[in-house]
DNA sequence: ACACAAGGCTAAAACGCTTGACCTTGCTGT
DNA sequence: ACAGCAAGGTCAAGCGTTTTAGCCTTGTGT
């Protein structure tokens, strides 16, 4: 008695046929309580587990979604993606699916992996988070209709499905509060390989000429693609040399954030009595990092929670387009103040 | 024509049986060349892509392996498993097999989980990471003859198969270290839900003995179940309000350091001046921590790239044992220094 | 007494592939 | 001339479910 016990096992221990004790897993209201409990009787005998293989063949669902996430150095150690990730798997064990992990790299595109996932039938939905602005093989989704979701990220003009966070509300309170405590010299460091990081930039200057502020006054660099500590640590160190006088940073996320911080404490100069720092995201390390950190809440969790269970309607063809904006807030800590008036 | 092609579509436009189009697609060398590139010709044409399930349910296969990592606060957001999860990641893609993520969570536990991912043939293998000391369901697999590996963790007096960094060796590394800088008194932030994290404590703690420190001298305080930076940050305060004379605190983990850190500043106190923090793992953080972080090497992508390696051997019948311990090295960077002589 | 509708269950056709046994054909060596 | 064999294919029996049409009982109204 080596072998695996199948539904057949089942049903000849019953003295009923394989269709029944299917029906039975199935909860199908058909099949009366008598027979439902002496089968469920047989499966915990047994210990019988349907083979999942099979399941997903007859069914043509294979109760697996996948999540595909840019090739970024250790990609599954960030934060910002594990908050995400995690927010998925949340959602996806609530509705009894695995959570399957991708990265976008040149193997997955070159052979047309995140196609060829929907052909094999591996995924029933896939969600690609933050991919970035150069991804444009995603354009086949506009017309290919599988179950796809971009989530924190979009294309402009594309009929593409997605969900983001409002990074052009996260750049204009930003903005009001470094303008309200009386900065005029500004440096940002912006991602600038996603189209939410170039808006997020964009608006944060707009915003900023809007109150007032000169534009020359305000200094942009690149944050590098992967937006991290080194990457912010690098950009302050720019920024610093190209305008002395800057008495602010911001900072696209909170990693490149507290990387300034690091180059500024550096340079002898003090967060945030000579250079305010703020970022963006409110990762958990931004309590904890020396001074705390100014940032806009981004509910990362969240988001991850709701693309998942969107997507999954989308396969069950609930719903066939799906783009949504999700709100933000200011969450004021210790990083910035007001302006050193001696730096001016 | 709306229907996927199958092989048999690819069969009929070869004009071959559909066990010739399996056999090209599996590389058999039993089909002639001429034949193999009429075959992939069609398949090209077709775009065809072989059903996952269907080829899972003949093969015996799933082609996926199960990653189930502890129930931590957002546990995917955590660097130290992330590191690990990358690893294993890389080391999949290149076996051609897809890693699903769970979490033993209670749900996951209570459903027996663990034993059904087995049953049903939804996973190949699995990896649990960092599964904590009260973990005893994982028992089953000392004779149930699952491919099944504990990362990073191991059980005393068990069969199961493990491999795990030499946590001994990093206590001994990082006690030589400290002492060795004169330090004698010393406050210890152990994680105790892991046996791995017990044997580093105690090492530590006797190999500091050994080197002439008085037992009373080092105090161990438990650092939570999370291992995060208000754990370090609580046990901290904890150590210093039972021994305001501790010159120096060894943390399990580089978070805990890093809150160990934060709070000491907070007491207006010096890193490494008053008090050296050396931490456990060097994750990338630990370079632009303020001061930058000594640390423990922990070579957590390769474990992660090992373990997957191992599991899909023992999945294939190569092996059947497989037990062992991985070696680390000390990185010393600023947080660590001489004693001060004026707080003895 | 009979048509008819539920209710409860079964038969059997998918689902789309793998794989070991078997069949052909053309060569070898003797 | 022929057994023996290798190369290249094909056959068909699975793999273990889901699902739909339909079959057999009972019970009900007339």
């Amino acid at each position: 008695m080596k072998k695996r016990p199948t539904i057949n096992d089942i049903a000849a221990e019953c003295g009923v046929s394989l269709s029944t004790v299917s029906l039975v897993l199935n909860n199908n209201p058909r099949i009366s309580e008598k027979t439902r409990l002496k089968v469920l009787a047989a499966v915990e005998k047994y210990q019988y587990q349907p083979n999942t293989q099979a399941r997903a063949l007859a069914s043509r669902s294979s109760r697996s979604l996948s999540v595909i996430v840019p090739q970024l150095n250790h990609v599954f150690a960030d934060i910002y993606f594990g908050e995400i990730v995690s927010g998925i798997y949340d959602a996806a064990c609530e509705a009894e699916y695995k959570v399957m992990l991708d990265i976008a790299n040149d193997k997955f595109v070159s052979s047309q992996e995140y196609i060829n996932l929907m052909k094999s039938r591996r995924a029933d939905a896939m969600l690609f988070i933050a991919s970035s602005i150069s991804d444009d093989y995603l354009k086949v989704f506009e017309t290919a209709r599988y179950p796809f979701l971009l989530v924190n990220h979009f294309f402009p003009d594309s009929s593409l499905n997605y969900i983001t966070l409002d990074y052009e509300d996260s750049a204009m309170q930003a903005s009001d509060h470094l303008v309200n405590l009386g900065h005029r010299v500004i440096g940002v460091i912006a991602g600038t390989n996603t189209y939410t990081g170039l808006q997020f930039r964009d608006t944060f200057i707009d915003h900023c000429v809007g109150k007032g502020l000169k534009r020359k006054d305000i200094t942009a660099v690149d944050g590098g693609r992967d937006w991290s500590q080194e990457d912010g640590y690098r950009a302050a160190e720019q920024l610093l040399a190209a305008h002395p006088k800057i008495t602010a940073i911001m900072a696209g996320n909170d990693r490149m954030a507290v990387g300034a911080m690091s180059y500024v404490h550096s340079r002898k100069l003090k967060v945030p009595g000579d250079v305010s720092v703020i970022g963006v995201d409110d990762i958990p390390t931004a309590r904890f990092s020396n001074p705390p950190l100014t940032t806009i809440q981004h509910p990362l969790y969240e988001l991850g929670r709701l693309a998942c269970e969107q997507v999954l309607a989308m396969f069950r063809n609930d719903i066939e387009r799906y783009q949504e904006v999700v709100p933000v807030k200011l969450v004021i800590r210790e990083s910035t103040g007001p302006v050193n008036k001696d730096r001016l």
